[in-house]
This record gives structure tokens, C-alpha cells and sequence, in this order.
DNA sequence: GCCCGGGATGTTAGCGCTAACAGCGGCGGG
DNA sequence: CCCGCCGCTGTTAGCGCTAACATCCCGGGC
């Protein structure tokens, strides 16, 4: 008779009301704490199921100052990289029990990297993740005076603050060691934009493989991530080779700009593997079809997202966790192999 | 001489103390109510400006019932359309001043949609959005009772409920047209997975345009969006040209596939756009750097987040919207040229 | 048999904010 | 000159929950 539609919110009382405790003992057996009569927990959770409860997060929020949110900031989430990783997170996060909550930079400048934190405060997230590959972006975090702990995902270098990563001078000296095995005198290397840590750091293993090998290590040629730089690379490298140049293997910084490259080698006549070797970092989705198939060096982003949210936890918790980078695959496929014999440009 | 750290968080009346007011005319001034006098308007402004003032959005929520959040859950994130549809939407939502939390389903089933919503409903976001292109999670969301808005996007088709999604239609019109006005006797067609409602609208805008021009209509190649379906279908489209049918002009679901059908004609052999026409859809990055550079159909993914939230909001205001569906656009690259004469092959 | 301890439960007081109402002046009209 | 209304501001009462304290009851030790 009374007109009680789906509506009018479930609360705690009404559960202990069901149930005929106080909602005090309602809230106990919800947050599993001890001293509670193994009947009663029975009596309480009978009532939850039947009535289909949940606890209001804004007032548990209130009262707990926790939110049981993770808030991520990232830019260009249109990059394979910050994609997978936003995967990686959510499901390490959800597994947490935490929700994550999402915000993607226009720009890597400090301004919104410090707006996007202050939202997160205001929001009470329980932390924050970033993802930091980008030097103004870490800058920025550094300014950025926020109570909450702060991690950053990706932000490879001199970590003083708690970060997680991929190992990517470990994944450069992979790819580089992988065409020096087969047979090449030397590597060459498109970077990625310069104030990228990850592209850095991509240069840096490249560099130490080529100089524990003692190999010459050539000039490198700048990319910024898209195939466009690739391209741009790949025409140059084609034009030094027809100065006479040995150019007979070249490792870029990540598939995209391998792209752009196989098309410029293509268009200027140069057939890979047979004339020049290449190997990319990423591997793409479509890295198995290019033409040819592009060796490349795959990352683990589910590890590094269960990484992240297990220091964010350990962080919370009060401890202070160091973890190893993850590592990386190297993925061998037709774009790279051996120097034919015959092959080599006229010589120095 | 009080040991005030910077810590202690900064609460209302803290700001009202400073401003010489009460903490509900801080209230008025933060949620800009009238009746407040310009004089204590400023003053008030001012404690805020000086304190670094953020109201705390638990307890708003707590009292308000809004989170000011909107929950969005999504599959296969690593597509390109899903992660472009993300940005779209975080940056409208933001726009609004609403903040997106984001659930990535490992599968798209009705139990994982619904646990997704479900934990939206618990955090008290003030709506859901979900990206249904897949039958699956379309069927799911309506079994999800839930009282609180839900708006799909792409889910396209008959749409009961309020969508907002791109005119996946009149693209694929504009692909198949593109094809016929260069000259082509008709267009094949590499299909998405079947139950993808994207990929059916595809279909039907080809099938549209063909029936339009009184073209014959081929019999669909079915992939799944990946560049091994694509591969696949570019060798069995190689194969039955060698058996004497007439095959001239491929529009393809994606570009993922048509990179994958690229590289497959190269290797049979197959000149681009010489001896056949490929055109895509969704413009990858990587589109222009394919070899040839792709003709695709672009999808306004910026646009589209826009109008989704616009959406969401006319609902939270109970009002009714009905959008029309995102326009697209076809850019025309290397890979799609006339049918040169003589080229045809041996005739039916 | 009485007192004490501790497990099980209930009661109370906020968390920080907004909505509703109360109060308090000043100005215009009767 | 006084009343009433209105524009501004302050006061009070929760929102739904958890933490701290209060209470009750039962069993064991002296």
C-alpha cells in the first residue's frame, strides 16, 4: 500500500533495520572488522544481498578521507604507449579495488600538469599516477606540492621520487645487440623527441651496445615519434647512402617512425632487409604487416601497470618499495638480417 | 610559534574566517548564487585566490547527491577509435566540469558490463556512458537496470535509448562513391566482425552506395578489424583475380586491415592503386605513410566526445535531445586512382 | 558469590558541505 | 512616522557513513 517505488536511496539503516542490528554493525561486517558474531555477520549480509545495498562512497569518502579512486594524468593517450598503459592501470587498479579516474593533458606544460593534480585533490583521489615521459611533464610534477603520494609511471631517469618503467635502455641495447649479431659494423638510430626521458633513454642503451661492442657510433637522426619524422629520416639516410655512407642498419625509437621510414626506403629503391636492416620499439598491432614484417621490441604494459598500482598501494600503506624496471621481448621478424656479402656501399 | 605545517586541509570555514563572513556566504560565492553583495563577492574571492581554496567534492557530493563524474566503460581501449572516442569525451567532460572514470572491460560481456555499472552506481557517478559497438555490450546495457542516466555512443542502429555516434552510414557512402567515380565497375568490401554494429553500418553504406549507382554488389570479404584479417583477405582477393574475376577497387572496414591487405598484394605482386584501389576508414596516424599512403574516411572523434556529454547533461537536466549523427570526411591519398584501360583482367 | 575483563552491540559525535529558515537592517508607501 | 517587504547575511539541521566511547552480558578467578 505504501507507495515505495525502485527509488528513495538504500541506506545503512535500512539494512540494520532488516536485519535488526544497529547500522554501527552494519558497517562493521561491510568493513569485515573482528568482534562481530559469526550469526549476526550471517543475519547482516543476508540482508545486503537481499536487499542489494552499497555503501554510498561520497560518506564513506567524508568521514574516511578516502575515496578508494587513483587519479591518472597523461598526454597524448592517442600514442600506443600511454594507451596500454591506461589498460594496464585500470585493471591493476580495479583488481586493487580502486577505481581509476582519467585526465588527458592538452599540453605537457607545468600549468596543466598542476591543474590536473589540483582537480585530483579536490577530487580526494587517493593518489595520483602519471605519466611522465615527457621532461616538462616531470618538471611540472616536481612543482606540484600536492599531500597525496604522487607516482609516476614511465618517468625512466634519476628517480628520486617513487616510479615504475620499462627497462628501455635494456630494450635498446636488445635491439641493437640483435642487428650487430647479425652482422652489421655499426647501427644507426632515429631518436625520439629529445625531451622525452624514454626517448633519451632509448639512445643511451643503443649508444652502450654499440660501445661495448666497439662499434663506431654514428650521429643520430632526430625523429618526434610520428611516421612523418620516420619518413623524413628514411630519406635522409637513403641520400647519405648514396654519398657513399655504409648505412646498412638502423634502429628507431618506435614503430610509427619505422613506418615512415620503410616507406621512404621503399620510394628512394631500397629494398629491406637486403639493403638496410630495421628494427622499431613498440611493436604495434600492425608491426607483424608491414612490408616488411618490423622486428621490434615489445613492452610489458599489463606488468607495468600492475607495478604501478603496487607501489601506489605499498605507498598508502606507509612502505617504501624499489622496484626493477620491466623488462622487454625483443620480437624478430623480416625487416632485419644479415649484411650480404657483396652488398656494401662503395666504402669509406 | 603553532606548528601549522602546510598539511591540515584547508576547510571553508577557514576561508570564511579570512573573508570575515560565514561559511554559507562562502558557500553562495562558490556556487554563484545571487544575493550577495559585490563588496563581500570580492572579498571572499580574495581568501580563496590567497588560500588556495578547493572545496571537497565528498562532501558536496554527500549533501548534493551529485559526483560531478561520469563514469565511461569502454573495450579494446588499444583500438584507435576507443582510445580517440576517450580523449573526446574526458576533454568535453572536463570542459563541463565533470571529471571521467573509466572502466576497460577484458571482454564484452553482459556479466563484465554490468559489474562495470554497477561499480559506477556505487561511486555515485552522476551518469554512465558506454562505448557499445559490440552487440554483446549493447545487449548487456539493457539489461542493466540502473537509475541513473546512461548514454550509449557509437552504438548506432535503432536506437531506443539516447546515443550520439558517428555516421558511419554516409562514410562508407563516401568511400564506395569515392571508388565509383574513379571510374570503377564496382567496390568489394572487407567487413568488421559481424557483430560489430560499426562494421554492419559499413556495410550497409557500401551496399547503399552500389545498389544507388546500380553497381553490381560482390559478396563480402569478413574480417575482424585486425591487419591479419586484412592480410587474409587481400590473398584471397589476389587469388580469385588470378581466376579471371574482375576485382578493381577494396574498401576496407579499417585502415588496421587495409594495411594488412596492402601488404598482402605486395607480395602477390599486386600494384596499389594500379592494379587495385584500397580505400579505408578511420585515418590511423599511420595512414599516410603506408605504402601507398591510404584514402580513408576520418571519423570527428573530438566532435562526437562533445556531443556525448552534451548529451549526458541534457539528460541530467531532464530534458530530451536528439542529435544527429557525427559527419565524416574522406581524404583522398595515393592508394585509390582511376582503372587504367586496358588493365582489366581477362573479362568475365 | 562477587568482581573484573573482554567480546558483542548500541549510542554519539562529527567529516565538510548545502538548503532551509531566521534575523537584520534600509527604503518606500500609507 | 510606522509598517512591511526585500536584499543580504548568519544559524541550524542534516546528507550517510565511520570512529570513539558507552553499555551490556557472560564467564572465570579468588
Amino acid at each position: 500500500m505504501e507507495p515505495e517505488g525502485p527509488s528513495r536511496a538504500l541506506v545503512m539503516s535500512d539494512v540494520a533495520a532488516r536485519a535488526g542490528v544497529s547500522h554501527q554493525t552494519v558497517s562493521r561486517v561491510i568493513n569485515g572488522h573482528p568482534n562481530v558474531a559469526p550469526q549476526t555477520r550471517e543475519r547482516v549480509e543476508r540482508a545486503i544481498r537481499e536487499l542489494g545495498y552499497r555503501p554510498n562512497t561520497a560518506a564513506r569518502a567524508l568521514v574516511t578521507g578516502s575515496t578508494r579512486t587513483i587519479g591518472f594524468v597523461t598526454v597524448n593517450i592517442n600514442q600506443y604507449g600511454p594507451a596500454q598503459t591506461l589498460v594496464g592501470l585500470e585493471r591493476a587498479a580495479r583488481a586493487a579495488g580502486y577505481s581509476l579516474s582519467v585526465t588527458v593533458l592538452d599540453e605537457a606544460t607545468a600549468d596543466a600538469m598542476r591543474d590536473a593534480v589540483d582537480r585530483f585533490v579536490a577530487q580526494s583521489v587517493d593518489a595520483v599516477l602519471a605519466l611522465a615521459t615527457y621532461d616538462d611533464a616531470v618538471e611540472a610534477l616536481h612543482l606540484v606540492h600536492t599531500p597525496l603520494p604522487l607516482v609516476t609511471v614511465q618517468s625512466g631517469g634519476a628517480l628520486e621520487e617513487p616510479a615504475v618503467g620499462v627497462d628501455q635502455v635494456a630494450g635498446a641495447r636488445l635491439a641493437t645487440r640483435h642487428l650487430l649479431d647479425l652482422g652489421h659494423r655499426t647501427v644507426h638510430h632515429v631518436t625520439g623527441p629529445a625531451d622525452s626521458q624514454e626517448a633519451r633513454d632509448r639512445v643511451e642503451g643503443w649508444r652502450a651496445e654499440l660501445a661495448a661492442a666497439g662499434a663506431h657510433v654514428p650521429v643520430c637522426l632526430h625523429g618526434d615519434w610520428t611516421p612523418s619524422s620516420g619518413y623524413a629520416a628514411g630519406r635522409r639516410l637513403a641520400e647519405r647512402r648514396r654519398a657513399g655512407e655504409e648505412i646498412t642498419a638502423v634502429f628507431l625509437a618506435n614503430d610509427q617512425m619505422a613506418l615512415g621510414l620503410l616507406a621512404a626506403l621503399h620510394e628512394e629503391g631500397l629494398e629491406v632487409p637486403r639493403d638496410i636492416s630495421v628494427v622499431g620499439f613498440d611493436d604495434l598491432p600492425e608491426a607483424p604487416y608491414l612490408t616488411p614484417p618490423l622486428t621490434t621490441v615489445r613492452q610489458d604494459f599489463a606488468e607495468l601497470g600492475h607495478r604501478a598500482v603496487e607501489l601506489v598501494l605499498a605507498r598508502l600503506a606507509g612502505r617504501d618499495l624499489h622496484l626493477q624496471p620491466v623488462p622487454t621481448v625483443l620480437l624478430t621478424r623480416a625487416s632485419s638480417g644479415p649484411v650480404p656479402v657483396g652488398r656494401m656501399p662503395a666504402g669509406v
